[in-house]
DNA sequence: ACGCCGCCTTGATCTAGCGCAACTTGAGGC
DNA sequence: GCCTCAAGTTGCGCTAGATCAAGGCGGCGT
């Protein structure tokens, strides 16, 4: 679980075509992993998508940024799934490595081109969307209508049931993360998580702050049942 | 541009499956049209999806509420877009008309059995799943990090994208439902509207409310540039 | 061991937007 | 015409959460 102080970026290819393709001709065969260090960016926004992701450890942070430098998180992606899939050719958010990552690498034949060929491929991709598109739907009712308490109970509901191993809820990401994944401040989170801790609702664990054991998840839910 | 001011509900299907089916076999033919008097109901959320929609004419709310009440429209429908494209056999939100709207019923045969078939079809299912993603996740940037003024600033933008005729922004939405899109109350967006008629950046018309014009769209669009 | 640094917590204050209330206006009914 | 009602505007506090600030703590490098 340590991470280095000083990240230090991994030779990473700066276009992904450097990546060259291995067996290109079936275009959902998965070419090569990568690995990503910790803080390093996978693709910037407006970057051309010439490849789909899929996390085989690690974590990603997925987010689109204002000017002055404010910054919403669309999504975590952990272990298994999958993430850079857009139509238009272009990527639509920044992704980072929240921690070391590694990731398959999924050529994309331009998948508007694709669409008419193979059903079977297009209504995976159409599950995958669709997944994606329900989780944006919910987190925007979060964020357009919950209060702060509710959103961090919904943010350790959500990762509780994603990533909970042996009773702990080990969070990769730190609280400046999960405040532009929640569209509050760091302090508010923290306040927040120490409110519910007070509470007993849960305790921290190990020395490390994002050592999580939830000791009633009645109760945490019961501060998300207003949804 | 009138409206009834006691909205009486029109005969409409309690279940969907009471409008039959006329020509069953092929599911993307359009069945029939309907039509909702405004305010009513379309289909509620948790309801099976049978259908999927597109608007004729007219407009329709389509939101997620909180136990007390709270509200979020995701997003407005207006002629040609469609809506209630769902995978898990059930809608995840509730819509209604916000004018008078007129319909188009389309069968859905369960998309998630489709998926292998028809790769065309799939494709266009595809195509606006992708539609509704993008926009999704433009709105949880507005929702999670903007501020008030460049909320309402970033929605006349779109609706004038979306809704502008000769010249004139008709809007067929009241400011409770603008409030309940932006993330912001009714009397935050009359705020912002007035600050923007104020500095001469849209103008109301008509002795209309809902009837704005842009007198500025570069500076409007200024308000919102953070992006 | 020591100091630095990144991360987190906690306290104090500030403010954008909320909540409440009064008032205006336009449309519809009679 | 007059009344009612829904919708919108505006003013005035108020508060949830932001902002500013101080301090703690653990890990890492030297």
């Amino acid at each position: 679980m340590l991470m280095h102080a000083t990240p230090v970026s991994l030779p990473r290819p700066h276009s992904l075509s450097e990546l060259g393709m291995s067996a290109a001709s079936n275009p959902m065969v998965s070419l090569r992993e990568f690995t990503y260090r910790r803080g390093s960016e996978i693709y910037g926004e407006k970057e051309p998508a010439e490849y789909i992701y899929q996390v085989k450890s690690g974590t990603v942070r997925s987010y689109k940024l204002l000017s002055d430098g404010r910054r919403q998180i669309n999504a975590f992606h952990i272990p298994g799934d999958t993430f850079g899939l857009t139509n238009g050719g272009v990527h639509r958010f920044t992704t980072e490595a929240v921690t070391d990552t590694t990731v398959r690498l999924i050529r994309r034949e331009s998948l508007d081109a694709v669409a008419g060929s193979d059903g079977t491929l297009t209504g995976s991709l159409l599950h995958m969307t669709m997944t994606n598109l329900r989780h944006a739907e919910d987190h925007m009712l979060l964020l357009g209508r919950k209060t702060s308490l509710e959103r961090v109970a919904a943010f350790l509901i959500e990762m509780d049931r994603r990533l909970t191993a042996a009773g702990v809820l080990a969070l990769p990401m730190s609280r400046r993360d999960i405040a532009d994944y929640l569209g509050l401040t760091l302090e508010t989170v923290s306040r927040s998580l120490s409110h519910l801790r007070e509470l007993g609702v849960l305790a921290f664990i190990d020395n490390n702050q994002r050592h999580i054991v939830l000791m009633d998840r009645q109760q945490l839910a019961g501060f998300d049942r207003r949804n």
